[in-house]
RNA sequence: GCCCCGGUAGCUCAGUUGGAUAGAGCAACGGCCUUCUAAGCCGUGGGUCAGGGGUUCGAAUCCUCUCCGGGGCGCCA
């Protein structure tokens, strides 16, 4: 992988080698138990004056080892092989080792930036092992809001991350186009309509109310005219009363739906439903595309129905005697796998329900032959983490390749006071309005910054503000800084010798380029750690703390120096800089600029 | 009632999976632009890691109890 033989593989990588031949030495000894599996632990030190890297490997195995921490560590120091990566190791504390490392080893770092660019930092650690990563699966009932927003961010990039360290990546989006809430969507379509029609009738309360909804219905008048109008008191007929006027607004909304559907027959009400359904679809479509948010597939609820996957979930828990009918309905007992209560899969009325759907969904997943699938789900839905993991268990199933990721909701705050949202009356802040009024970096960024599972605070005034507030632009300012030097180069009528530089990088011995030098070797490990552990915010931070030790660097220091040697280091620091921030925010969908 | 997530500086949050003296940004205060973009840098102050108990060489981190905040407990999706 690499270009310089000094640096096949990341330094930790290569210290841990160093220490798993000084342990096999030890067992060969005698002196460690020879049986046991040993978890090489390094760190970054906090503390310079600890060394580079820190083990805590003598503690952990003094026991098995009947001596001593420090005594431990003694042996294994002695029996560390001999690496020019490393100047000098020491015992200090309670029995850490700590590693110095040599000034090359940092040196064949900056190399290695250079010589990968934009490969920087990935690696093949997945060893090419397929996850599937299915994220926001909101349904198209209505424009994706802000809440959705995180999940997309969130799920984007978490994907790319494991793309990133060497997996097949799979992306996905399940289209919940079937169920009762398209049936609703369907229904206030209609309506609204029949309302252009001229009918006059209340709107349900239980009803889509959005503008979307007439827009659709506009639609639908423009090329259908008259032609699907029925009188309203023919649609209204016999419905049950709804709740406004004392009634049951979940019966009402069963009637009208029941009732338009009869009206217009299959195929037409079909075409009412597909209208409202692939008008929304196109609509999130675009908004994610916009938002940087890519898709391999989108896949349909519906056709889990049309394929006989939910037929076939189905047969094989009744094969495997883990189904049982009770009042008219068909019961999946989750209880034996840990959930806290049974699960209706099909209803009294014979309609399967989403559960069942999301059975056929995972097991169809599986049968894809995913080594891991991620579902990234709001955390509103954690109830059903075990429901769903029970089912995989019942079909003989791995649950544990299952992995979801809950995401908490994000609360936005403008001027000091929380946005109110309510999706009921149709007022929420939708990704689109986000997006316009912070931008996409800003927003990929925000929704990346926090723990996912961390109820989160998105600050639209800090996000718009072009200030040194906003985290997002004091790194992309740090980036536009690099390439604002070399624009400065070229004014002054010199050019950059990079060969040169790489041959003087020892010259770089200031303190600020020592400190920046480590923080761009750390980038490897962040992006792994980001990566296997699914956070983000670590790769956001990080970008951070780079951007603080380059600006750093800039205040003390000038780069365009006479001393050609010197200059040339210099700008290959700096350039190794820029291609690692670049790299690091293309990670989380946020671009890089070349000014600002 | 049961379950999940959280509680760390005035505010918003990190804390490398149990490590060395608990960190950063913002806010506050004091400095730095005739020099590569001041959208920047430097310095100062600020803590009972919600609280009690336990586990061990070592706990913000693990186990337990209590308190506080948010969410979930449908034949909705």
């Amino acid at each position: 992988m690499g270009a310089f033989p000094d640096c096949p593989e990341p330094m930790k990588q290569q210290l841990a080698q160093l220490l798993s031949a000084a342990v096999a030495a030890l067992q060969a000894d005698g002196v460690l138990p020879a049986d046991q599996a040993v978890d090489i632990q390094l760190e970054r030190t906090r503390d310079r004056k600890h060394g580079d890297f820190a083990s805590n490997l003598a503690m952990v195995l003094c026991k098995a080892a009947r001596s001593k921490p420090r005594d431990l560590a003694e042996k294994l120091v002695a029996a560390l092989p001999s690496s020019e990566l490393v100047t000098r190791v020491e015992i200090a504390g309670p029995g850490f080792i700590n590693f110095f490392l040599a000034p090359a080893a940092y040196h064949a770092v900056l190399r290695q930036v250079l010589a990968d660019g934009e490969n920087f930092g990935r690696s093949d650690i997945g060893a090419g092992k397929r996850v599937q990563v299915e994220f926001v699966s909101a349904n198209p009932t209505g424009p994706l809001h802000v809440g959705h927003g995180r999940g997309a961010a969130y799920g984007a990039t978490v994907a790319d991350l494991l793309e990133a360290v060497g997996h097949q990546v799979h992306r996905e989006y399940y289209v919940n186009d079937a169920g009762r809430q398209m049936d609703i969507l369907a229904v206030s379509v209609y309506l609204r309509y029949l309302d252009l029609c001229g009918e006059s009738f209340s709107f349900p309360a239980n009803g889509y109310k959005g503008d979307y909804v007439w827009d659709i219905g506009a639609t639908l008048h423009r090329t259908h005219g008259d032609a699907l109008r029925h009188d309203a008191g023919e649609v209204f007929r016999d419905v049950p009363a709804d709740e406004p006027q004392g009634g049951d607004k979940e019966a009402h909304i069963d009637g009208l739906i029941a009732r338009v559907k009869s009206l217009l027959g299959d195929a037409r009400y079909r075409e009412v439903f597909d209208l409202g359904l692939n008008t929304i679809l196109d609509n999130i479509r675009r908004d994610l595309e916009a938002f940087g948010v890519h898709y391999d597939e989108w896949f349909s609820e519906r056709s889990l129905t049309e394929s006989g996957a939910v037929e076939r979930a189905l047969e094989r828990l009744k094969a495997s005697g883990h189904v049982y009918e009770k009042g008219g309905a068909l019961w999946f007992r989750s209880t034996d796998f840990g959930d806290e209560k049974d699960r209706v899969v099909v209803r009294d009325n014979g309609q399967t329900t989403y559960f069942a759907s999301d059975i056929a969904y995972h097991m169809n997943k599986l049968e894809r032959g995913y080594d891991r699938v991620i579902d990234v789900w709001g955390a509103d839905h954690h109830g059903y983490v075990p429901r769903v993991k029970a089912a995989l268990t019942a079909l003989g199933d791995d649950a544990d390749k299952l992995d979801v990721l809950l995401v908490q909701f994000a609360i936005l705050y403008r001027g000091g006071q929380k946005v109110q949202m309510s999706t009921r009356s149709g007022e929420f802040v939708t990704l689109r309005e986000l997006r316009k009024e912070v931008g996409n970096d800003a927003a990929r960024f925000f929704y990346v910054m926090r723990k996912c599972e961390q109820h989160m605070d998105f600050d639209l005034d800090l996000a718009k503000s072009r200030s040194n507030e906003n985290p997002i632009y004091y790194i992309q300012y740090a980036h536009a800084r690099v390439a604002s030097v070399f624009r400065q180069l070229e004014e002054k009528g010199m050019s950059w010798d990079a060969d040169n530089g790489a041959r003087h990088l020892d010259r770089l011995d200031e303190t600020h380029e020592d400190q920046l030098i480590v923080a761009l070797s750390r980038y490897p490990e962040i992006v792994e750690a980001a990566a296997l552990n699914h956070e983000p915010h670590q790769l956001a931070h990080f970008l951070r703390e780079l951007a603080n030790e380059f600006h750093t660097y800039y205040n003390a220091h000038q780069f365009l120096v006479d001393d050609a040697g010197l200059r040339d280091a210099r700008l290959y620091l700096i350039q190794a800089t820029r291609q690692v921030i670049a790299n690091g925010l293309g990670l989380l969908g946020v671009s890089a600029p070349d000014s600002m």
